[in-house]
DNA sequence: GCTTGAACCTCTACCCACTGTAGCTTGTAA
DNA sequence: TTACAAGCTACAGTGGGTAGAGGTTCAAGC
């Protein structure tokens, strides 16, 4: 039986956190010592680490809710599994595409700025500027 | 003089956002009605529009308010806005460099997904095996 | 001048996904 | 037995807002 500095380490989560999953009941109950404190098996160490790998790969707590309980029942369709992830899919590469804009807006404000003093500096400018604000980039102005 | 509302209207802000930039202390208290409602002027506007532009760049806050800061003083070396665009340039390309690998491996997960029932899904054997989790990966495994 | 109702006000609580702290108790190794 | 690391609970705080309750003010139409 673990303590839950063990879990914390085996798993690379802080101690607060797996209490913290606790909680809101992502992971059950555990046994306790009769001093009260908590004491972990194998199945906990494999359901947190399913959790860690879930939320590494961007999944929020609550699709991570989700797949543990597709996980918990291998009769139910994979197709669900699928409908979940290529739902994390599409959310990546939106906020990869936002960002791609935003780094390309960043370094032609950076290529343009003249580097004197504040009141020519282009960044600033940019920012100033309505007319060269992003909203209007994604208009195609 | 402009309302709250026409003030949020004209720059694509909510209202309680203005309330709460005011709070941290990011725009000015504006001047009152008699009857203490807030009115605004072309300097709030172009304060608030400023405020956005730098957010939508992914500016957190506290850079908008070093930006803020810079711009109010227009003799200082526009180094120090250099400075704050690179490191925001920095943190947006190493975000996007962790999207790409949470994509390289969402893509692998459902490439190789046999779409059968739970049981055999690849999805999950990715979650629960160690081996295959991004970490190793990210150690080149 | 009066009435209506949209827009304003303050205050408080909530969101996510944790993280940190204070003050106390338990487990374990020497 | 003692020392102290590690555990416990409970609560506050993070960033960047958002939502709602319950009350007040402004301005347009009559």
């Amino acid at each position: 039986m673990l303590a839950i500095g063990t879990l914390a380490k085996r798993t690379g989560t802080k101690v607060q956190t797996i209490r913290y999953y606790e909680q809101i009941g992502l992971l059950p109950e555990p046994g306790r010592t009769e001093g009260g404190q908590r004491r972990y098996g194998d199945t906990d160490l494999d359901r947190l680490a399913f959790i860690r790998h879930a939320r590494q790969l961007g999944f929020t707590l609550e699709a991570t809710r989700e797949l543990l309980d597709l996980s918990d029942n291998p009769d139910r369709s994979c197709a669900e599994v699928d409908v979940i992830a290529h739902r994390q899919l599409k959310e990546v590469e939106v906020r990869i595409s936002r960002l791609e804009a935003l780094r390309k807006e960043l370094k032609r404000m950076l290529r343009e700025c003249s580097r004197d003093t504040v009141s020519d500096c282009r960044v600033l400018e940019v920012l100033r500027d309505h007319s060269a604000c992003l909203a209007n980039h994604d208009k195609g102005v």
